[in-house]
DNA sequence: CTGAAAGCGCTTACAG
DNA sequence: CTGAAAGCGCTTACAG
């Protein structure tokens, strides 16, 4: 059928097809105009007719074109939660790299909204092709997205999600049935009249992140429709202050006598942890979030029950994959809504969790 | 220091620096021979000193050198185990392809030994730069290994690992470890003196695979630690054949009336599943492996108490693309024995497993 | 609106 | 042992 000899087919082939050259070609290719009707409709006829796949190497070789993505998280410490999600970012980073992909990492604290205030700014004077979104801050977060909708700057969240934007995907579990997970796990231990105690870190200037809150609902909701006749009680504990956290809980305990139960809804479990070991109550189950070393040297010592975890690397990882693919490819995720999967952790299991990187 | 305002070092400023041609440089990056040793010796220098990163995109494109990675797997039907690991094999094809690294896939049947020998010597006669192997039948996978390691080809292991070979990695879970798991999770459920169903599916020339048998020493270990002080009694089951299955399984329950829990080691425990649904036994727990679409609606159906997962997807990913990482770029995986999580899947949780490719 | 030509960084014969 | 030159498939000025 043909004298040539390549397999794959190539913008010469397909100029040649046409009967054009290879620049004319590479204009209909991208859309770039300046192509006379008769010399577009053909190209594209060939272009369909042979499947053409661009070879995006040789593409990416010969445009040189530098993509910048601006990932936006809480700035961590070692051991922390989000140090787990950057993992994520600097594996993706390596492999976007072969594609003149940068990443630049713009970081917020994430229990002060007014430096998620000041990081938007900053953001506001800074260009970047494509943005992954961490959404603690949502209410910032939505009306952010429009000036990127203006800009023309495709973004992507994780965390949680936002209704109402135009995210390119997102990347996260299911808050509300992370919370039903978690509370499964709990119960299972626990007699129904039991009561709970839940664990709360109080911030400054901060109302609480709206994933906690649907977790909180998701719990609480698993509880009602398993007949849990118990009460939940709150404590409001603090990051660095084991003096007024024993306090605070030595008091709830002595009040509340059927409290054979404990959670928290944020990566901070291993406070009440830690409380439980030094008074030995081993008679209070105990779940919580996301398997930063703390938690997890708790659920290794037994006073954790179990722990539920959501795969941040993986979040960080397919976040900046995703723009990757569709600034370089213009390949949109099969999927926006990625609601990843809620990982169980007992003692059993979590140490081969750290292999988690996909 | 340099007009040179390119920022990344090229092989033309190498060679420059050298006082060479990039022909030279060439030879010296891909240890090719045929240079004086004083030159070797200042390229050497030079490319260590400017810490040389070659482009690999220019690289693939200029070499079109192509790959061809066999990976040798089970034959499967949909909704089988193997089609999900198929599944983490077909992504990173579509991604390998990038580097001209192509696919082969060579299926054996998992439950024929023969077929496995068979297999093999089709494999002597194809010509292929790196292996992808199931290690199902490991007394016969052992001595191949040996002949790939005289022809030069490196080779990767998945589900189970094997000791004393060459191989550049492997991707699976601690067979034993997962039985302890199960163990767990049904021994959470069980008085500590009920008996226990260990169903066993018997194949023609099949002598279980040395996964099965791992992962029932994991799971003996972890109940006789735990003071287990039941019986377990094994149900020698047919695939496809319900009727004879209901009979053994009816005599058994009727003899052992202490029988509580149920376990099956490999991904068959829908057949164990069927028959406690349709005798209403929902006083027997029942945990299985794998979340095969057959299982997975059991579990959803409650019939089945938790099942024991072990990421196929990224196993068939993964080791495809260490093979593509060390063919293309020389660079060998960090860790030679990746043993991947151990992923445990409730009720609550299983719905987004399914989000779980990498 | 169109095409010839140079170039992306590397590899590969080929001639010496 | 060495280097000049062509080429991988695509993009990008540039001249018309």
């Amino acid at each position: 059928m043909s004298d040539n000899e390549h397999t794959t087919v190539r913008i010469v082939d397909i100029a040649r097809m046409a009967g054009v050259s290879v620049a004319t070609v590479d204009r209909v290719i991208h859309n770039r105009g300046k192509v006379s009707e008769e010399n577009l409709a053909r190209i594209n006829e060939v272009l369909h007719e042979v499947n053409y796949r661009p070879n995006l190497i040789a593409r990416s070789l010969a445009s040189g074109r530098q993509y910048t993505l601006a990932v936006v998280m809480p700035r961590f410490a070692q051991g922390e939660y989000w140090a787990d999600f950057d993992a994520g970012i600097v594996r993706a980073e390596a492999e976007a790299r072969r594609y003149n992909v940068a990443v630049r990492k713009f970081f917020f604290d994430q229990y002060d909204r007014s430096s998620f205030e000041k990081l938007l700014a900053t953001l506001r004077g800074e260009t970047f092709d494509g943005a992954v979104l961490a959404t603690l801050f949502a209410e910032m977060v939505s009306p952010f997205t429009r000036e990127l909708d203006e800009r023309g700057v495709p973004y992507v969240f994780v965390d949680s999600n936002l209704p109402g934007c135009n995210q390119l995907a997102y990347f996260g579990t299911s808050s509300f049935d992370a919370g039903a997970v978690a509370a499964r796990l709990l119960y299972d231990r626990l007699d129904p009249g039991s009561d709970i105690v839940v664990g709360r870190i109080i911030h400054r200037g901060d109302a609480g992140s709206n994933q906690c809150r649907s977790r909180e609902e998701g719990f609480r909701s698993y509880l009602q429709q398993q007949g849990f006749r118990g009460k939940l009680h709150y404590a409001a504990l603090r990051l660095d202050d084991e003096a007024y956290n024993r306090e605070v809980l030595d008091d709830l305990l002595l009040k509340h006598r059927a409290i054979a139960g404990a959670v928290t809804f944020n990566s901070t479990c291993y406070i009440l942890a830690g409380y439980l070991a030094a008074r030995r109550r081993t008679d209070v189950r105990l779940v919580g979030y996301d398997v930063i070393r703390r938690n997890g040297q708790m659920l290794d010592e037994g006073v954790v029950t179990a722990l539920v975890a959501q795969r941040p690397e993986a979040q960080g990882y397919r976040g900046v994959m995703a723009l990757c693919e569709w600034l370089v490819e213009g390949r949109r995720p099969d999927t926006a809504e990625n609601n990843m999967p809620i990982d169980i952790l007992l003692k059993e299991n979590i140490r081969y969790y750290k292999n988690n990187l996909i």
